[in-house]
RNA sequence: GCCUCUGUAGCUCAGUCGGUAGAGCAGCGGACUGAAAAUCCGCGUGUCGUUGGUUCAAUUCCGACCGGAGGCA
């Protein structure tokens, strides 16, 4: 049998840090953060990272593990937050993993294995220039003769994913078809108990992440990004993509305005929050936490502790 | 008070020489297996201000009323 983990996932602004650090409290546990763009050093106020008080409560794992300059991955992140769970079980306490990656999270959990696929940058470059200069449907005819269960489910435009699954059949021989097959025969890691968090009304939810967005700016983000800037960072990389620092780069690069950097951030921040909730609303089995106005932590705890002792946990 | 313009999707606006309407933005639904805060696909969501009249048929024409903008006083 699997070791039992909680699960906190929820779109972006639903509380999710609070509650978890709630669960880490009354149930001896750990965070440990699923998040794509915390694991940044340096990239704090954006990413509404954890504060110092709320780490001095209960421990925080998988934050600030990558250099902003480096490119992160899944793949990354599931070998390190396995080890931090092992850990934390190891010691006698539960993990809680927090966050609002899907991907991150369930890669986590399930028994996915991505050592079997391998990367290479270099081809993936050739690959994405093949694609631009021959087209969607080229490369997608071609995916169609090694694998066409996979090219079945692909549309041209959706470069990424054909480039990659021409990636992993040139690298390893392996077609991405087989590679999910055989990755999706693998026992689970954990036994998740999963709460996902929301609200009742979506439209608080955009309000939340309005004000919150204003926020960060009054603490300061402008200032976070001059920083990375001056650091060198390429407005490129892959940190560099998290919401609210591509824009305000651009308005530090003065390619676009201030004012029009805050409002492409709420825009950019809304539509993550509902790609965020598609994704975990598939999951039938997580106990939906859905917030009156605010959320109401008292409440939660109390609603989740029987769902947490069905799943054994107590 | 009088005159003119105006009222159509959440917003800005097209349009229908009378046959219940369509763009942009916003929004909604979905996918997702080493970039995932990324990437990709799909979807108009509507008492055409209200109410009478003319008409087989009115969002469209006419009247009144209500709301908005401007002008004359």
């Amino acid at each position: 049998m699997a070791e039992k983990v909680i699960v906190v996932a929820g779109p972006t602004a639903s509380g999710k840090t609070a509650l978890g650090i709630e669960l880490a409290l009354r149930y001896k546990g750990e965070i440990v953060s699923a998040d794509s763009m915390q694991v940044y050093k340096g990239m704090d106020i954006g990413t509404a990272k954890a504060t110092a008080e709320e780490r001095a409560q209960v421990p925080h794992h998988m934050l600030d593990v990558a250099e902003p300059w480096e490119d992160y991955s899944v793949a990354m992140y599931v070998s390190q937050a396995e080890k931090s769970c092992r850990d934390i079980i190891r010691r006698g306490k539960l993990p809680v993993i927090v966050g609002g990656t899907g991907l991150y999270i369930d890669s986590l959990v399930s028994g996915r294995d991505f050592a079997a696929a391998d990367f290479d940058l270099g081809l993936r470059e050739r690959l994405g220039r093949e694609y631009d200069e021959l087209g969607g449907e080229e490369l997608l005819r071609r995916l169609a003769s090694i694998d066409p269960e996979r090219a079945a489910k692909l549309h041209p435009s959706d470069k990424r994913r054909i480039v990659r699954a021409l990636e992993i059949y040139e690298l390893t021989g392996m077609t991405i078809t087989e590679h999910d097959e055989y990755t999706r025969s693998l026992p689970p890691r954990f036994e998740a108990a999963s709460v996902h968090l929301g609200f009742k009304d979506r439209s608080r939810l955009y309000e939340r992440i309005d004000r919150r967005v204003d926020i960060m700016v009054e603490q300061g983000l402008f200032k976070e990004v001059e920083g990375l800037l001056e650091q060198g960072l390429s407005p490129g990389c892959t940190a560099m993509q998290a919401i609210g620092y591509k824009e305000a780069a651009q308005a530090l690069l003065g390619q676009i305005g201030r004012r029009e950097a805050l409002e492409l951030i709420k825009l950019r921040s809304r539509r993550y929050a509902k790609r965020q909730l598609t994704w975990f609303r598939r999951d039938p089995a997580a106990l939906h936490i859905d917030w009156e106005e605010e959320p109401d932590f008292e409440y939660a705890l109390a609603f989740s502790t029987k769902f947490f002792l069905d799943c054994g946990i107590s």
